[in-house]
RNA sequence: GGAGAGAUGCCAGAGUGGUUGAAUGGGACGGUCUCGAAAACCGUUGUACGGGCAACUGUACCGAGGGUUCGAAUCCCUCUCUCUCCGCCA
């Protein structure tokens, strides 16, 4: 969430970023500094009161050590009123807190300068293209009959055991998908990833502190029984990993990768997009999370993005980087990237990652902090990005890398794979 | 799942109602000493929020939430987690 400090010194600002998103309920704004007003006030009235008390407290022990039953009866008495009178500003003060804070989780982040206005996914400019549409032979199929053909996923199988959007990697499609996770976990450990396996489940403050809750909640799998949720993005458990830490200044950047299947209800999301590979509800993920110095989020977000760029050009797919304009981007996200592969049986810009700079609005909800050189505690950044999607990269590379003999397997990706190709 | 024990500061570990934000030890940091280092000695060592230009100051926090009391780390209730034993099991 936003911290509260930027609101309060400059209401007009934060509206005016806010318009950006097209989040209307500016008022919210107002009401947020009206009640942080409030807020000060009975906090003070609240702690006069236990500081009146405490004091009397003291007292009344002094004086029963020196056995002056009589005196410390009178100032019993004292207590009771101002006892009454904490009861009521503590309830005030509890309710006005309250309030405050279902406000604060209302607002979204504000987008950074960069982002360009617009409202919908045609309004993303597009910053960079590269790698080579290939030309494919006459009869070229999408990735699904491919899939079919080689063998390599069983959606019918998975509807079986499972339900739509649940499908079954089999033979050289899961080692393909294995040989891809493998890879790219190798190719972000170069660069100075530490790997995690973290849970695929977890508990509600996690998923509160990266934003899913209250916000998303439709889009998880709830585990009621334990009051669990299963993972959307390995995002949650590692971005977690640092809840309610402070972390020494000396060990920033802190650079973690790892990855997860990732679970997403898509409640609502039916029809042509989910033809295939391109809309799951359980899908494998690389991921990549960043915490930083805040004043040099925006390199590490630079830094991010060129890394999954020659991650994607190394596979030799053709691509583009979106920066997503104030419609389209996330919640919480101050600034975004997407990369898109071209599919090009389908001829079809898929999605496979999403690059963002969160600022401290994901690391104020964790309290994620870390000590700066004045001694003070100060809100990391955080930062994350997939490195990659797994079944639209597994799509695109099907389809693109696809000739009348086979499917010919990346350069990097053949020593994990054990084959240049699949037949 | 059953029985028992426990949760205190960076760590270990005292503290069972009254100057306890918390003994003691370790670690870390600063200093003295040294050519340098070790050892020894001295000192410092929490977080959050509010007030103040500042020195400073108020309040809260001893797993979490409630309660008893003039006063709670300390007593009571609920929850969570950890450990030990038994059961089950990849």
């Amino acid at each position: 969430m936003l911290q509260l400090s930027v609101i309060r010194q400059n209401p007009a600002l934060v509206k005016e970023r806010l318009a950006v998103k097209h989040f209307a309920e500016t008022s919210i704004v107002d009401e947020i500094v009206s009640l942080d007003d409030e807020l000060r006030k009975l906090k003070q009235e609240t702690e006069d009161t236990q500081s009146k008390i405490k004091k009397l407290s003291e007292q009344i022990g002094a004086l029963l050590k020196n056995k002056q039953a009589e005196e410390a009866n009178a100032a019993k008495k004292e207590v009771e009123p101002l006892k009454n009178q904490l009861a009521s500003s503590q309830e005030k003060l509890n309710n006005t807190e309250k309030k405050l804070n279902d406000l604060l989780i209302k607002l979204p982040n504000l987008p950074s300068e960069k982002v360009p206005r617009g409202k919908t996914p045609e309004d993303n400019e597009v910053v960079k293209e590269g790698g080579e549409k290939p030309k494919l032979h006459a009869g070229a199929a999408p990735h699904w009959e491919l899939a079919k053909k080689y063998k390599l996923i069983d959606f019918e199988l998975g509807n079986k055991v499972t339900g739509s959007g649940f499908p079954f990697y089999t033979g050289q499609g899961a080692k393909l998908q294995r040989a891809l996770i493998q890879y790219f976990l190798d190719f972000n450990i170069a660069a100075g990833y530490a790997e995690y396996v973290p849970p695929f489940v977890v508990n509600q403050d996690s998923a509160f502190g990266t934003g899913q809750l209250p916000d998303k909640e439709g889009q998880m799998y709830h585990v009621t029984e334990d009051d669990l949720y299963l993972i959307p993005t390995a995002e949650v458990p590692v971005t977690n990993i640092y809840r309610n830490e402070i972390i020494k200044e000396t060990d920033l950047p802190v650079k973690m990768t790892a990855y997860t299947p990732c679970f997403r209800r898509e409640a609502g999301s039916y029809g042509k997009d989910v033809r295939g590979l391109n809309r799951l509800h359980q899908f494998d993920k690389v991921e990549l999370v960043q915490l930083v110095d805040p004043a040099k989020s925006y390199d590490a977000l630079d830094e991010m993005v060129s890394h999954v760029e020659k991650l994607v050009q190394s596979l030799g797919l053709p691509y583009r980087i979106l920066r997503l304009c104030g419609g389209d981007m996330s919640f919480a996200s101050a600034l975004t990237y997407d990369f898109e592969v071209f599919s090009t049986a389908q001829e079809k810009w898929l999605e496979v990652s999403s690059v963002s700079n969160f600022e401290s609005y994901q690391t104020n909800r964790m309290k994620i902090r870390f000590r700066n050189a004045s001694g003070k505690s100060q809100l990391v950044h955080s930062l994350n990005g997939s490195s990659l999607a797994l079944p639209r990269i597994l799509a695109s590379l099907l389809e693109n890398n696809q000739t009348e003999q086979g499917i010919d397997i990346p350069g990097p990706v053949r020593k994990y794979f054990g084959s240049d190709v699949i037949r």
